[in-house]
DNA sequence: ATGGCTTGAGTGTCAAGA
């Protein structure tokens, strides 16, 4: 079973990306972020028509998370319970027996700016939300962009992203906190090729001399991690014309059907 | 250097991203 996450920076835009990818990768699961869409306007026909289900938690202009499977999605649930927040950024959904929460992480702005706070509680909320889903399911995948490089080497100018957002020490405490549910960064399951990121500034030819982030992951339970056998960041979309500034990041699950 | 792109909103230019 594969199962992904891709910030897609706009479903309109990038629909015919997203349906490319779907065809050549055959995943069985795809978390999207930053559909900036409303429900209305969100394109189920041709994921169907793709082969695909989906849900979808959106509003205009910002945000909004989607989760589409080729097989049935049940016991969906919307944002973080009791948690309130005006943003859409969490969407969980069962697929063939495996829970898959999907999670659009704040960005945060600035350290110690208003966002950066909110930032910090939301992870914290999201957090105590993990506790609970992990009692009720074992088997669970949590996949995003978390808006936090967990390490230095996640990054490719430590020296002058030191402190900065998306990679100060209360962001990656965070990060280590999500870990400490019992949750695997899958990626770091595997040796990996150096210098490999999940996004690129747009700006300043970001992606042509590789001043990326590894921001985009996909955190595993134990009995998950225990079944993986891969996780990759496929940067060939980011290659496209307008592409996404982020890359699809993939891992690889060798469950027993249900 | 507070710039540099991209998107959505809406028809001016700005907020927000990371």
């Amino acid at each position: 079973m594969k199962i992904a996450t891709w910030n897609v920076n706009s479903l309109k835009v990038r629909l015919p990306h997203v349906l490319d990818w779907l065809a050549a990768t055959q995943v069985d699961v795809l978390c999207l972020q930053e559909t900036k869409t409303e429900d209305k306007a969100f394109p189920y026909e041709a994921l169907e028509a793709a082969g695909y289900h989906a849900v979808h938690n959106g509003q205009k202009t910002y945000n909004g998370v989607a989760i589409l499977a080729r097989a049935e999605l049940d016991d969906v649930c919307f944002d973080i319970p009791d948690f309130a927040d005006e943003q859409k950024r969490v969407l969980a959904a069962t697929v063939n027996g495996l829970r898959i929460v999907c999670a659009y992480m704040p960005n945060g702005q600035e350290v110690g700016s208003e966002k950066y706070g909110y930032k910090l509680r939301w992870l914290a909320a999201l957090a105590g939300y993990l506790r609970a889903e992990l009692q009720r399911f074992p088997q669970l995948a949590l996949l995003g962009d978390y808006n936090i490089a967990p390490e230095d080497r996640d990054v490719h100018d430590p020296v002058a992203w030191k402190d900065q957002i998306l990679c100060s020490e209360p962001e990656r405490a965070a990060f280590r906190e999500l870990v400490g549910l019992g949750l695997a960064d899958a990626f770091r399951l595997f040796e990996q090729p150096p210098k490999l990121y999940s996004w690129w500034d747009y700006r300043q030819m970001g992606f042509r001399l590789n001043r990326g982030l590894r921001i985009d992951h996909i955190l595993l339970s134990q009995p998950l991690a225990a079944a993986c056998s891969a996780c990759t960041i496929d940067k060939a979309p980011r290659k496209l014309e307008r592409p996404s500034d982020h890359a699809p990041v993939m891992a690889t699950v060798n469950l027993q059907s249900p």
